[in-house]
DNA sequence: CATCCGTGGCG
DNA sequence: TCGCCAAGGAT
């Protein structure tokens, strides 16, 4: 319900929308043109939902900062708000600043991340934030490119933080963004598997020129797909862009061409992975192997999950065939 | 560019 | 029950 704020820090470091790479053709029926006129709309009706529907997300407060909004995006990568929340207001009560978890040994960031998934991005935050200590005077840098050389973060984080947290102007194309776009503009039900130059282009061509209003849009872009602009059951009586969605005008044609890789997780490494760590994470003192060992049947596997976590740095191995969260 | 990397809720 | 999906990144 509330209307965010950005903090007022702005800067185009993105190059503008371009009047395009197609204006030297001088093409005379000018589709980009029209996407500029439709973009405006999809700008204005989007922003205004967005400002009267917009969930009330601790990381979206004003006092959250650029640490908190980092936090949040590292933990969303893959996982779903509602189990965020939670693990999130632990982990900023107890590491306020960078700094705070620098300090920590890498198995406490470990320990906290609880079972929020892919315990990695743990491991990897908590190197963001020694780097962050070392290289950037305990501050979340606010420039892409620096951000983009922290451990964690690859081009959507960047500038997702670059945008939400010092609202400057960036396409910020996660998953939610690329199926609004693919629905709204190209018309089509869901994006390729993987993001493409053309949905690049085209998110960049749909940036508002204004910092400010591409940071709104970013985030209001991106809460229309998470809550109305769904992958499956979407709802188009909700949407404040039905009339101008060309998937919706197309009849909703279903997806065409390779279907999109599932996930299978039994019996998967990563299963035995997420168990020999639980075992880890509850003990506050090194484990036994014979311990481990009861977590899965199968040997082979086990000894390759287990070899697995101590390659990543997940687990350390202490002589006597014990194992605990990494303590550096 | 395809794969790997956790976990849990929901239809 | 079970496949699908959830604010990706690294290799």
């Amino acid at each position: 319900m509330t209307a965010p704020t950005l903090p007022p820090h702005s800067s185009s470091d993105t190059p503008a929308p371009a009047t395009d790479a197609r204006a030297d053709t001088g093409t005379p029926a000018d589709p980009e043109a029209s996407v500029s006129s439709l973009g405006r709309i999809l700008h204005t009706q989007v922003i205004s939902w967005y400002d009267a529907n917009a969930r009330d997300l601790p990381w979206r407060r004003p006092d959250a900062g650029a640490w908190g909004v980092m936090v949040s995006e590292f933990m969303l990568q893959q996982t779903p708000v509602s189990r965020v929340l939670p693990v999130y207001e632990q982990w900023l009560e107890r590491w306020p600043r960078p700094a705070d978890l620098a300090k920590e040994a890498p198995g406490e960031a470990v320990r906290a991340w609880g079972r929020l998934g892919y315990p990695r991005r743990a491991l990897r935050l908590h190197g963001a934030a020694v780097a962050i200590t070392e290289r950037h005077g305990g501050d979340v840098p606010t420039e892409h490119a620096q951000l983009l050389a922290l451990p964690g973060i690859g081009e959507y984080t960047a500038a997702a933080v670059a945008s939400f947290a010092y609202g400057q102007r960036h396409a910020v194309l996660d998953t939610n963004v690329r199926r609004v776009l693919a629905r709204a503009v190209t018309g089509v039900q869901y994006p390729p598997n993987a993001t493409t130059a053309a949905e690049r282009r085209l998110a960049r061509a749909l940036l508002p020129e204004d910092a400010r209003t591409a940071a709104r849009w970013a985030a209001a872009s991106m809460e229309l797909g998470a809550l109305v602009c769904t992958a499956k059951n979407e709802a188009c009586g909700r949407c404040p862009i039905a009339e101008h969605c060309a998937w919706r005008l197309a009849g909703k044609p279903p997806h065409e061409g390779p279907p999109r890789r599932g996930q299978t997780y039994a019996g998967t490494d990563r299963q035995v992975r997420g168990k020999l760590l639980a075992v880890l994470r509850e003990a506050h003192a090194p484990v036994p192997q014979a311990v481990l060992d009861r977590v899965w049947h199968e040997p082979v596997q086990r000894a390759r999950a287990l070899d697995g976590l101590v390659a990543d740095g997940l687990v350390e191995p202490l002589p006597g065939g014990l194992y605990r969260l990494p303590l550096t």
